[in-house]
DNA sequence: CACGACTCCTGCTGGC
DNA sequence: TGCCAGCAGGAGTCGT
């Protein structure tokens, strides 16, 4: 389940791999992923180098230029998707989707359940953002820009449950399922409470308790990094360790209290009753 | 506008 | 042991 943490490593690992390469050839095996991956990517990107790897969100973003060509290769890992460097004569497996050819190496996209995007932005690299999947993304939770005061003016209006409007993008990137969980523990405030319902003195912790629990992932999964990519949450190669996710019915590790699981917006949640409101 | 339900897809798990 | 229902989840879209 790639969350920002896992697409920043995902970045980190690849930007030293593919940073100013040239790619020499695209292959294309199973087009129809969330959106249908451009054909034209296999005429458009051979003979492009690679100027920038760069995130917005869970999305990757790899800025490509060749005399005459001018664009972003935008790719989001859905949530089973993984990018990995394999050698050149590997033959692909069921769910590789598509390679990105360079000299001497093979970047191959798997996504088993297909929720993952491949598409192209034309146009300089600043202009990458006005691609529709994009332009409606919300703020950077790591950025500078993301503070209490923003995060309580943003709630002013919501008078659900927090724990979904933390995992709105369009509000705050990069928030999935696990981390909301994770980061609302860590601020001592139930997934349950109407995010309007937030006592403004508290929003400071919520900020600072998102950007721990997302650094501290990051940081994990930094240090695991080799010479192949992963960004597949799920296998648990880097998560952090859960206070409360997927630990339904065990002990919270602060007060001893038990992990409750309940369901919130078709998604689980998991919290501590006793130490969170 | 805000919000929940539904949808895409496949692999794994648990219950019988 | 085998089968199948249910669940997992990011995010766009649609209906209320």
């Amino acid at each position: 389940m790639p969350e920002l943490p896992e697409v920043e490593v995902c970045r980190l690992g690849l930007a030293p791999e593919l940073e100013d390469g040239v790619i020499v050839g695209v292959v294309i095996r199973a087009p129809k992923l969330r959106q249908v991956i451009p054909p034209e990517l296999i005429l458009l990107l051979p003979g492009c180098r690679i100027l920038a790897v760069r995130r917005r969100g869970k999305y990757l973003l790899l800025d490509c230029r060749r005399e005459g060509v001018e664009g972003c290769l935008i790719i989001h890992l859905g949530m089973s998707g993984n990018l990995r460097f394999v050698p050149p004569d590997m033959s692909p497996g069921k769910h590789d989707h598509f390679d990105l050819v360079l000299a001497g190496k093979v970047l191959r996209f798997a996504d088993p359940r297909r929720f993952g995007v491949v598409v192209w932005q034309p146009g300089p690299p600043e202009g990458a953002e006005s691609h529709p999947l994009l332009a409606t993304q919300g703020i950077e939770p790591l950025s500078g820009e993301f503070t209490g005061d923003w995060l309580h003016a943003a709630c002013a209006r919501r008078s659900g449950p927090i724990k979904p409007v933390l995992m709105d993008s369009h509000m705050v990137v990069g928030i999935g399922n696990i981390y909301a969980s994770e980061s609302l523990y860590r601020a001592g405030i139930s997934p349950l409470r109407a995010a309007n319902r937030i006592g403004g003195g508290r929003f400071d912790g919520l900020v600072a308790s998102i950007r721990e629990t997302l650094s501290d992932a990051i940081a994990a999964g930094g240090s695991s990094i080799r010479d192949y990519v992963h960004s597949d949450g799920g296998a648990g190669c880097f998560q952090i360790q859960a206070g409360v996710y997927d630990r339904a019915g065990e002990p919270c590790l602060r007060c001893g209290g038990v992990v409750r699981q309940i369901r919130q917006a078709g998604r689980s949640s998991f919290y501590c009753p006793a130490c969170q409101h």
